[in-house]
Parts: C-alpha cells; structure tokens; sequence
DNA sequence: TTAATATATGCAAAAGATTATATATATCGT
DNA sequence: ACGATATATATAATCTTTTGCATATATTAA
C-alpha cells in the first residue's frame, strides 16, 4: 500500500546529515570546483576532504572530472540536487561569486580569475 | 555572506536519516498515533519505540499528550512536516486509512473503531 | 492493595561514522 | 629522469549512534 523505502531513503538523507558535506555539496552546486579550493573552503587537511569528496562520488551525488593536474567536481544527482534547493535555497546563476572560495593555485579557474584580474 | 549554519541543519537531517525513525514519522504526520500502535507497525520492541520517540521529542520535531493510559504523539515540527511532504508525498488528509497499522489495544482510538466495527 | 497494562528510563554492548596520519599515485615542468 | 604539485587511498584511533535488555513509573481495574 506505501511502498516507500524507508532504508534506502535514509540512507540517502545520512549523506546530507554532516556539516562538512553539506558545505561542500552547497559550494558545488554553485559551480564545479576543484580539490584545492575545497580544501581552502573547509580549512581542513587535503586528505580529509579527499575522503569526503569518495564517500560523496561512491554514493553517487557527486562527479569528478580531470583537468590536468586538477580534479573538478560537480553535483551529478538530481534529486540531491532538488534537496538542496530546498534546504539551503535556490542558487542564483547569473551570479557567479567566489563565495568564502580564496585560492591562489594553479588550477584553470583561478588563472582565469587571474587574468580577468590583469585586465 | 552566506549565513547557513551547516552544523545546525545537518544536525536537524540526522534525525530524519534513520529508517525507523522514518517510518514513525511518515505514520505521525497522518495523525497522532500511541505507542502501542507504534510498536506493532515497526514490529519491534516497546523499549526501542519508545526510545525512538524520545530521540524524536528531545530533537523537538514530535509531541506527546497523554490520555488516560496511552500516550498519542504526533509531529509538531512546521519545518520537518514540510521536509516529510516533500520526501514522503503529500499526506491525503480525508482518508485517514489504517495504513499497516493493526492492533487490538485497548486504546481510544481502537475502542471507537472496533464500535464502528460492531454498528 | 494488588495485579495488569502502557510507557519511560538507564545503562552497557555492539556497530558504525568520523577523523588523523602516513603513504601512494599521477601529472606537470625542468 | 627528477622534483614539485594535486589528489587519492589505506589504516588505525576515536567518537557517536544504535540496539538490546533490565528495570522503573504511572495509570487503571479488580
């Protein structure tokens, strides 16, 4: 009568349930970002977010995408991605700010800030 | 800038990414429910029921109003009722079905459906 | 008062999640 | 090929959650 899945549901909402994930999952679907400027935004060590960024690709919320030496990732899931609209309110495209994301690496997203910058 | 506490919302999901604790909700928003009823719809035992409904009350998403005997709770969370509708479907509020529900307590609300039983 | 029923609480064992740290791999520039 | 940089993985220690179980309380009925 209510074939809902109470196991599967849950355990969908668990990846949600912590506060680092939750911040990089609202930094990425903004825009795609790589580890480093991660790693800047929580402040923590590189293999923590390492391990976080795997728990969320395993579970399939997330997606990676090499560029170079970079690794880029994304929010792949749409229903994750409803969930944070919901939860965290809707992102607006046009502006693309750098929200608490300060890096000066070498990754393409920030020489491209770089030269804008020159300009 | 942007003002999301990440800890206080990860903390309000994990109350919801437990599957027991689910499917007591999803029966709560229906309508206000007692323990026995609880107990016989998770199949498992009192101690645990009600150690889930305090884990619920103490998070402040449920209620409880005693009467005589039995103990009714229900969901007194606005913010949660809306996450439940949106994960769970809305509720249909004219048919109050049984939904898995089946007990024969001695409760009021099984007193005035074995009456309706018996007309 | 005693027994029965409904519910709650306390506590410890087991299971699971989180985090830190050491190390590995892969790519790029020289 | 070598060193530097970016990222990933493995492992172990710690911490938290979950669960089971014994017991307590409170209400009703006899």
């Amino acid at each position: 009568m209510n074939d809902v899945d109470y196991e599967v549901l849950s355990a969908r909402l668990k990846v949600l349930a912590h506060p680092e994930r939750l911040r990089i999952l609202d930094a990425l679907r903004r825009e795609p970002e790589c580890v480093c400027h991660l790693e800047a935004l929580l402040g923590k060590p590189q293999p923590y977010v390492s391990q976080q960024l795997r728990f969320l690709r395993e579970a399939g919320v997330i997606c990676d995408q090499k560029q170079g030496q970079n690794v880029f990732y994304r929010v792949c899931d749409p229903e994750v991605s409803a969930w944070l609209e919901a939860l965290l309110g809707r992102v607006d495209g046009r502006s693309m700010q750098r929200h608490e994301v300060v890096t000066a690496c070498a990754c393409p997203k920030c020489a491209s800030v770089n030269l804008s910058l020159a300009a």
